[in-house]
RNA sequence: GGGCGAUUAGCUCAGUUGGUUAGAGCGCUACGUUGACAUCGUAGAGGUCGGCGGUUCGACUCCGUCAUCGCCCA
């Protein structure tokens, strides 16, 4: 034990960095791959590489930290590989709004001269988050740190791109794609977020060519009747049937477009004729290939009005191109109506404004094939989600996939490697390194959707395509956690890209992490601004009550309301751990820890009670780890530090160390120190920092650091025996105590206390009277089994005991009266339940032994206390 | 429209395979600085577990249904 005193205050902060640096320098975190040890690996989700920590990283990394340092001490090679993604579009985004600040804009840069901006940007703000995951605490390998478009990584994408290509998985088609024309690029189906709109429909009369007639039909985006090639009716309405054939003027255009008739149209939605605009709307495109309509792009990639259309419109934005619209199509005398409309656009994700249906020539990936084994595997239980209800939606979304458009006209990322040969253009190349005679070969400009690289994280942090002996030892991994709001962007495509590329899955367990939301309901985020800053959080509380309050608030499967009041729990545990040990160094320090060996059967009964405790707190704390219930772990060890241990233990060991009796002291200490080891043990992965500074004091001589110390699994002495006891001597104490807070009794005043009870009563109480007197505040003791209670004392009747407390005029009779009244009618209720049970033959006959027997006890023990009551209740009156 | 989840004390929430006199933290009431801790202690008040129906000897727990709220997908 170390020589120097606790601080009275703990000071979160001074001893934060001091240990991680001792951490770092004793390399704890490296793992081996040469190493004999069973893996246990986690790959950490990739922060946005210029993000900044937020409460929910805090959240989702110190679960990974807790596995870690749990594995580790279980005698694991623990691997924690962390890093960072470049996040595409997220990045391109935030460098063009800062080249746009400087008066730069994107169009008049080189692809070169734009990345090396990225690449500065990077670097500047790189860092950022990696540091305060230090700060956290993880304890990641950080000599594995990866980031996703470094040089190894890289190849590692193109590989797999290129295998895929290789396969027929890969192909390059024109198709109607989502466009978010703020980037001015495709964006995948999942990274358009659908919101419902108060928006408008709007009737429009088409004429008949060669007629006065007019069709109706309805839209709820006008501008975009510009590119219309088609009126469509369903065969079957009999209302249209003349007009299938016939050809329509279009409005302001002039364009002649045909009639025609296909069963994708509802007859029963607006009049039963839709405009068709095979370019804009994925309906009508394939409407359109049904019917080899004509497919007239009306927009540039900015979304405003390109030259297909009537020179009046051109390069409006389609916002402003709609108010034209309509103001023509009404002043031309076409307008029938317009009618209010709830409506989902669909947004981009990132650009934050309505996404376009755009045609264009984009890269995408069979799906097909790699879902098969990715279903079966979660399926067959060999991936196991936690909770397990994500297993529906994961399916779901698998069974309704379609083909994945992976380029993006972005220039931040992984550049597809196809090479289009000059002269002719249909000939290509595919490769990592590209042709050799490269003068002749022109690049394709496009970039990978950030994904499509992400999803071989857990190959690609090694050194894939070669087989190194990293990948060797930590793939597959053993835990995946991540939050569930990218089980399909991520989750899922990691596994099929596992199954893929190694012929096996990435993980065996996936732990969805409690979405954080304020206290409105939304989610905390960066962009929202309803997240708190971590660091204001770890100056406030310290970084360990921070962790251990969040894991405590965060119930499997369920979001989380979030404040920063709810951290106060555990600023304060922390608070009573430090003054636990504060106290035992108090009644240790000076003579040194005490070099006995205890008689485990020889122990007097608070000792076997607290070692009783810490056994089954041990073995629930390890069983809710195991299923990833860390707030329930969390809770268990909090409630036996507290209730049992502080509450109690030190109480009781205080009449140990003030009293003369030396070896009942010294065994107390070692009780105490087992019981205050152990908790440090188990709760240094959720809080590193306090339970290495306390270990640091508390260790056995010539321990290793906390951080590799022995993990537990057992620990204390099981003794059912000795907590019924214990039970009982508690409810005693806690039965005093209320009478005489019931009285009014000064807490510094001692009060005799006269026991009607058994004579096996009477040796149980006599063995334990000194605690009972110290800890009820209790001068004297006198028993018989028949005592008549004595004149002006208050009763309280306890588990079979009759307990008199003399309080000459403090006593307040008709207070006792009304108690002991209240507490006759919740006895009488209590009993006409149970005897409804036990005159039930079914009851009797169906449930199980223990079950009856329970209730045969509890119906003799309530009307033993019923009767004592009634008793009481006569000498009162 | 389809799917998932939630509804337990004034507030925020636990409650693991059906058997508890239904729990915690905060808040509230009373008392308290007795040599770990006022980021504390002691004692206490407070809930017919969203409604209805069912299965069962027994339902907060399982099933059905309705209501309200939230999320995801189309």
């Amino acid at each position: 034990m170390s020589r120097e005193k606790l601080e009275k205050i703990y000071n979160p902060i001074s001893i934060e960095e001091k240990w991680y640096n001792h951490w770092m320098g004793k390399d704890y975190f490296s793992a081996d791959p040469k190493s004999e040890k069973e893996p246990y690996t986690i790959v950490i989700p990739p922060p946005n590489v210029t993000g900044m920590l937020t409460v929910g990283h805090v959240l989702n990394n110190t679960i990974q930290d807790i596995l870690i340092r749990k594995a580790r001490m279980e005698g694991k090679e623990a691997c924690w590989i962390p890093g960072t993604d470049h996040a595409s579009i997220a990045t391109e985004t935030k460098v063009v709004e800062m080249l746009r600040e400087e008066g730069i804009n994107k169009q008049d840069l080189s692809r070169e001269e734009f990345l090396k901006y990225a690449w500065d940007w990077k670097e500047k703000y790189g860092g950022i988050i990696i540091k305060q995951l230090k700060r956290l605490g993880c304890s990641c390998d950080w000599n594995r740190e990866r980031f996703t478009m470094d040089d190894g990584y890289t190849k590692a994408v193109l590989t797999s791109f290129v295998k895929l290509y290789e396969k027929g998985y890969i192909y390059k088609g024109h198709r109607l794609v989502n466009w978010c024309p703020i980037s001015k690029s495709a964006i995948s189906d999942e990274e358009v977020i659908h919101k419902e709109k108060n928006g408008s429909l709007w009737y429009f009369r088409y004429p008949i060519k060669d007629s006065t007639e007019c069709v109706v039909v309805a839209t709820t985006r006008p501008e975009t009747m510009l590119g219309d090639t088609a009126v469509a009716i369903n065969p079957e309405d009999d209302r249209y049937q003349h007009l299938i054939g016939k050809f329509i003027i279009l409005p302001i255009v002039g364009r002649e477009i045909p009639v025609i008739a296909d069963k994708y149209v509802d007859p029963q939605f607006g009049t039963g004729c839709v405009k068709v605009t095979p370019a804009h709307d994925p309906n009508d495109f394939q409407m359109g290939e049904r019917h080899d309509l004509k497919f007239i792009n009306i927009m540039n990639d900015d979304a405003s009005m390109n030259s297909n259309v009537p020179d009046k419109y051109m390069g409006l934005s389609r916002e402003h191109a709609r108010k034209e619209i309509v103001k023509d199509i009404e002043k031309e005398g076409f307008l029938e109506k317009r009618e209010d409309y709830l409506t989902k656009i669909g947004y981009s994700e990132r650009g934050q404004v309505p996404i376009e249906f755009y045609m264009s020539e984009q890269w995408f990936m069979k799906m097909d094939e790699l879902t098969k084994p990715a279903m079966d595997a979660v399926k067959k239980e060999k991936i196991n989600f936690h909770p397990k209800h994500w297993s529906k939606t994961y399916n779901h979304w698998l069974s309704n996939i379609k083909d994945w458009c992976i380029s993006r006209q972005l220039l931040w990322g992984h550049q597809i490697p196809v090479w289009y040969h000059k002269d002719d253009k249909t000939k290509i190349h595919v490769s990592i390194n590209g042709p050799i005679d490269s003068e002749n070969w022109v690049r394709d400009t496009d970039v990978l959707d950030t994904w499509a690289s992400s999803w071989i994280w857990p190959i690609g942090v090694h050194k894939w395509p070669e087989e190194d002996e990293g990948l060797k030892k930590f793939y597959p991994t053993n835990t995946l956690v991540t939050g569930p709001d990218i089980i399909f962007f991520w989750v899922a495509r990691m596994i099929m890209s596992g199954y893929e590329f190694r012929g096996e899955l990435p993980f065996k367990d996936v732990y969805f992490t409690s979405i954080l939301r304020d206290d409105t309901g939304q989610k905390l985020s960066k962009s929202l601004g309803n997240s708190p800053d971590p660091f204001d959080l770890f100056d406030e509380y310290g970084t360990d009550a921070v962790r251990f309050g969040v894991m405590l608030m965060a119930p499997q499967g369920l979001d989380v309301l979030f404040s920063k009041e709810r951290l106060e729990i555990g600023r304060n545990f922390m608070n009573k751990i430090w003054n636990a040990c504060r106290f035992l160094q108090m009644n240790i320090s000076e003579k040194g820890i005490p070099d006995i060996d205890i008689d485990y059967k020889k122990i007097d009964l608070p000792e076997q009670w607290i070692l009783s405790r810490l056994e089954k707190m041990i073995r629930d704390y390890n069983d809710h780890l195991d299923r990833f219930r860390f707030n329930e772990a969390a809770k268990s060890l909090y409630d036996f530090t507290w209730n049992d241990f502080c509450d109690w233990y030190i109480e009781i060991a205080k009449i140990r160390f003030y009293n003369s009796n030396n070896e009942e002291a010294d065994i107390a200490r070692l009780v105490a120190l087992e019981c205050l080891r152990s908790v440090l043990i188990l709760m240094h992965p959720f809080t590193p920092f306090i339970t290495e500074e306390l270990w640091s004091f508390f260790a056995e001589k010539d321990s290793s650091d906390i951080i590799v110390s022995d993990w537990k699994r057992t620990g204390g002495l099981n003794n059912d025996s000795a907590e019924k006891s214990m039970y009982v001597l508690k409810d005693i104490v806690t039965d005093i105590r209320s009478v005489r807070s019931r009285m009014n009794v000064a807490p510094s005043k001692y009060s005799d206390l006269i026991i009607q009870c058994k004579k096996e009563d009477q040796v149980f109480i006599n063995e334990h009277s000194s605690l009972l007197k110290s800890l009820a505040r209790i001068s004297s003791i006198t028993m018989a089994e028949d005592v008549v209670k004595p004149p002006k004392s208050a009763t309280a009747i306890s588990n079979g005991m009759v307990l008199y407390i003399p309080l000459g005029g403090l006593v307040n009779l008709e207070e006792e009266k009304n108690r002991m009244e209240k507490r006759t009618l919740d006895i009488n209720k209590l009993l006409s339940k149970i005897d409804a049970k036990l005159s039930n033959e079914n009851f009797l006959k169906r449930a199980p032994e223990s079950v009856i027997e329970k209730e045969r006890f509890n119906h003799s023990k309530l009307n033993q206390e019923l009767e004592k009551i009634s008793k009481n209740l006569e000498m009162i009156r």
